[in-house]
DNA sequence: AGCACGCCGACT
DNA sequence: GTCGGCGTGCTC
């Protein structure tokens, strides 16, 4: 090979926490060879990188290895996903060998051949159609439901693998062998499939999709502001027809929990073969296949979680974040990015609109807003003339409850069990009881590793500890006076489950918690149980407040709403009043007016009044003048180090030494180093420095010096730190 | 991050 | 006398 000092070298990007390029030899080097992966020796090991630019090498040439090969001939991330890679490794300063590695699915990350982009596609053949015409199958046999479903026309496996388990098991019975056709290819496999059409939209839905018509073919960022039930699918579904009939790719990113199976067939149902999901449930060659069919441009709609904001869009036409509030965007570890924030500078970047919906939206977009960096678009009328839920305010103070329930609570579910109606009893605590204590001496069972009380789980007969995940054996006495009297405290969705089945005997209660959906398809087969229609008591978390359509749900109860009001958390009221509001959209239909009760200790609390007198935009509004006071986000902008280390006075000396490290800079604030919000984690102390500014160049011009500096500083190896821009919290 | 190198305590 | 603790340095 040359190495010759003029020889351009490749400058490789490794997946590693440094900040830096390195210098590899190769033949015939020219800008083809940006955005192609290659395997490189890097001291005594192997690792896969990915050329992000050439040029003269900036290290001695005799320290110059070549490259073990090339991985791909043409780019794997080219253009403007690798200008806005860049432009993330930059804003989260993080390397951008680590921001490539978390871009690309895991199977890319490797030295092995790519995978066939083709899926395989299961069809009916001419047997199996007049199979399913005569009805062969079993009525609610598993095969049956396949046939069901390959009626409506050609499927991917991938998508059966998730609606129907078991599937593959049914296929290949010998009567049934025959009636299926297995292909590999192109979606073309379904594109006889009819879409079925969408209601017609009203006035609103109208001029919103409109607004979204007339920006296609440029950027422009919009809000839509779409109350629960307004139909802001529809607006999507329209947006996305077009972009497609114009050739053009769309990206719709979604919460985790809300990619269900229903609303993936709903999307399918109106494009039919031009989906593809992206989501964690997804094998990783899965994954890897629908990246790839995007890069190719053969991906029409891909729908997607988080990670899904880096799938190449090489004709994209439209970029959709659904339930923009939702803190599942934001990711909480390693390279800290928020989804929706890079939906929004891909739009930018690829010229194309995005269309940011809620009903709740952030207090983030609504100020972007206000500033006309996003264009609202409201859709104040739930469709299908629906009537907004009823709200009242339960106040427990001085009263008596039982299981945890008012009695005016226990009434209204008692009458709608008689009705044989739905109810939905929200709580936001899983396990039975969130504290064990001794009634002898007030002892309460407490997590040796953590600053947090263990949760009682009864049918697990552990306590659990949810911050650590750490699990022990329920004590038989207690371990501080032998008492026998321990006492479970406090009602957590187990035990409501528990005591609402002893109460109301009559009726199924359905519990969705993290704990009770652990097992795959768990979650639908629960949900489905409530789509029947049948009369059921549904208790659960927050999983049951996100954007399941559960329209027989006719009174919605919210068991202690306060409980986020009591810390310090500066977001805590913003989240709750997206909770009640998102929890409230749950009940009711046109033909059945919903009913929701908060149960509350603080009943006159001024969110609450606002919330209820005059709706979530009433309370936006209050709250933002009241960051805008206080200076807090979205007014100014934050960036948190976090820091955490087994040894408190390692810990210390390194946020010490930080701050005593940062540059001087007018415009930010630095405070701490303080204790983190949950002072000890897993054995861990933990603790930050906070950075406020109201200016974001400042903020960025202060981290692009000090990072450098942090991670020079030898304290550091003694700790785990990370930095947080736009945190989510930051007390 | 890995991995090697290097200098100090308790064991076959 | 060695096995192994983790501090520190380096990786094109």
């Amino acid at each position: 090979l040359d190495k010759s000092p003029a020889a351009p070298v490749l400058k490789v990007a490794l997946p590693l926490p440094l900040d830096r390029l390195f210098d590899y030899a190769a033949p015939e080097i020219g800008r083809g060879w940006i955005g192609c992966r290659v395997s490189v020796p890097f001291g005594h090991r192997r690792l896969v990188g990915v050329v992000a630019a050439v040029g003269a090498a900036d290290s001695e040439p005799t320290r110059i290895k070549a490259i073990l090969q090339r991985l791909d001939a043409q780019p794997l991330i080219s253009g403007e996903l690798l200008q806005t890679l860049r432009w993330v490794a930059g804003y989260y300063h993080h390397p951008l060998g680590e921001v490539l590695a978390t871009a690309l699915p895991g199977p890319l990350r490797g030295t092995r051949p790519l995978p066939q982009v083709g899926e395989t596609w299961l069809l009916l053949s001419a047997t199996g159609r007049r199979a399913l015409a005569e009805g062969a199958a079993r009525r609610g046999s598993r095969l049956a439901a396949l046939l069901a479903r390959l009626g409506e026309g050609a499927q991917p496996a991938a998508a059966l693998d998730m609606e129907l388990p078991g599937w593959r098991d049914s296929a290949r019975l010998p009567r049934a062998r025959a009636w299926f056709d297995w292909r590999e290819g192109a979606m073309a496999a379904s594109a006889d499939a009819a879409a079925v059409a969408g209601p017609a939209l009203n006035e609103e839905q109208a001029a919103a999709l409109a607004a979204v018509s007339a920006a296609i073919g440029s950027y422009r960022g919009f809000l839509l502001d779409g109350v629960t039930g307004s139909g802001k699918t529809e607006i999507y579904l329209g947006a996305i027809a077009q972009v497609l009939a114009g050739g053009r790719q769309a990206l719709v990113l979604v919460p985790e929990i809300a990619l269900t199976p229903q609303l993936l067939r709903r999307f399918r149902e109106r494009l039919p073969g031009r989906v593809m999901a992206l989501h964690s449930a997804l094998a990783d060659g899965e994954r890897a296949r629908v990246w790839l069919a995007a890069a190719r441009g053969e991906a029409g709609v891909v729908l997607g979680t988080r990670s899904a904001v880096f799938t190449p869009l090489p004709n994209a036409g439209l970029i959709v974040v659904d339930e923009e509030h939702d803190a599942a965007f934001k990711q909480a570890d390693a390279l800290r990015y928020s989804a929706r924030d890079l939906a929004l500078v891909r739009g930018r970047a690829l010229a194309v609109p995005v269309l940011l919906g809620s009903a709740t939206p952030s207090l983030e977009s609504l100020a972007n807003a206000e500033a006309g960096r996003l264009q609202r678009l409201l859709l104040p009328r739930r469709a299908g003339a629906a009537r907004p839920p009823s709200v009242r305010v339960l106040d427990t103070r001085g009263q008596r409850l039982q299981d945890g329930l008012a009695p005016e609570l226990i009434d209204a579910l008692a009458s709608r069990v008689e009705r044989r109606e739905q109810m939905l009893v929200f709580r936001n605590r899983r396990g039975f009881a969130p504290l064990l204590a001794c009634r002898a001496c007030g002892w309460h069972a407490e997590c040796e590793r953590c600053d947090a009380a263990y949760t009682l789980h009864r049918q697990s007969r552990r306590l659990h500890c949810h911050h650590c995940d750490r699990e022990r054996p329920v004590p038989e006495a207690c371990p501080s006076c032998g008492s026998h009297e321990l006492k479970p405290l406090g009602h957590g969705t187990e035990r409501l489950e528990e005591s609402l089945a002893q109460r109301f005997p009559g009726i199924p209660v359905i519990r969705i918690d993290r704990d009770s959906t652990r097992r795959r398809g768990a979650l639908d087969e629960k949900l489905d149980a409530a789509r029947s229609g049948d009369a059921c008591i549904l208790v659960g978390t927050q999983m049951l407040a996100k954007g399941h359509d559960l329209p027989e749900v006719t009174l919605v109860a919210v068991l202690n709403a306060d409980a986020g009001l009591m810390r310090a958390d500066y977001r805590a009221a913003e989240r709750l009043a997206q909770l009640v509001i998102q929890v409230a959209g749950r009940a009711g239909r046109a033909d059945k007016p919903g009913q929701v009760m908060l149960q509350t200790l603080q009943p006159d609390h001024p969110l609450l009044h606002t919330l209820l007198s005059g709706g979530y935009p009433a309370f936006a509004r209050e709250e933002l003048a009241l960051r805008r006071a206080t200076g807090l986000p979205p007014y100014v902008h934050h960036a948190l180090v976090r820091a955490e280390a087994p040894d408190m006075v390692a810990l210390r000396s390194f946020l010490q030494a930080a701050r005593e490290c940062a540059p001087a800079s007018a415009g930010v604030q630095l405070h701490g180093p303080m204790p983190a919000p949950s002072e000890r984690r897993a054995g861990r102390w933990r603790m930050q420095i906070l950075l406020e500014s109201s200016s974001r160049p400042d903020l960025q011009g202060l981290l692009g010096e000090w990072m450098p500096r942090l991670r020079a500083l030898p304290q550091g190896r003694r700790v785990r730190w990370s930095l947080d821009v736009d945190p989510l919290e930051a007390d």
